[in-house]
DNA sequence: AATATTGTTCGCAAAATTACGAATAGTTTT
DNA sequence: AAAACTATTCGTAATTTTGCGAACAATATT
């Protein structure tokens, strides 16, 4: 992966992050094997169209995924991705100059 | 620190992470010890109108802080906060249920 | 078949983000 | 003191995000 494609893909997964919101929704997926969306909704104290969008950019980001199991929609954290992003966020706040030694 | 509070700490971290530009920005203040706001705006495609709103952006939320040496800025990483964000970010990715085998 | 349950999508409004040129402010150099 | 240099702030426009209620779709239950 190059430098700037490696820079894309955290942009992306970072502005997912970016709302308390769902960040809430990855640390409850996170604990819990999997849930329903009435699961998570119950947690939130916002309107189910907004949890719905929430999830929907969450899935676009590729850090969940769900799944339909009528009549309710199943969702867990993207295991391929959850890890592809911890790493991409690892090696990125490690490169830091501070880390090297170089600096007080 | 409350899970609450991390977690708004870590949407606040993120959003500000939420643009390739400033992605951009915070990898090359990364890898420099410290250096000017010129040296940033060299390095970008965007009016430098733009780039100060960014560096602005991510020094509200921590991840930078600029001091003056005139007649120029000089910008670097916010060492406490990024330590922070990259320890917040380590116990976030971690958490995942994925990680305690306790799924496939 | 009608009704209930579960979530998504639609339509809308308010607010925030992104980007830029122009104007401005603070220093430094001439 | 004037001109030059560096970067921020202002004003504006376009786009995106956020949040909600209502309408809708799909399946399950009665």
């Amino acid at each position: 992966m190059t430098d700037i494609n490696k820079q894309e893909k955290i942009a992306r997964y970072a502005k997912a992050m970016g709302h308390p919101t769902r960040v809430a929704i990855l640390q409850f997926l996170a604990n819990q094997e999997t849930c329903y969306f009435g699961d998570i909704h119950e947690e939130l104290p916002i309107a189910k169209a907004t949890v719905s969008q929430h999830l929907k950019e969450l899935k676009e980001a590729g850090l969940i995924q769900g799944e339909i199991e009528a009549p309710k929609v199943k969702y867990c954290i993207n295991r391929e991705n959850w890890k592809l992003a911890q790493e991409l966020f690892n090696e990125f706040f490690e490169q830091c100059s501070c880390k090297k030694g170089c600096c007080q």
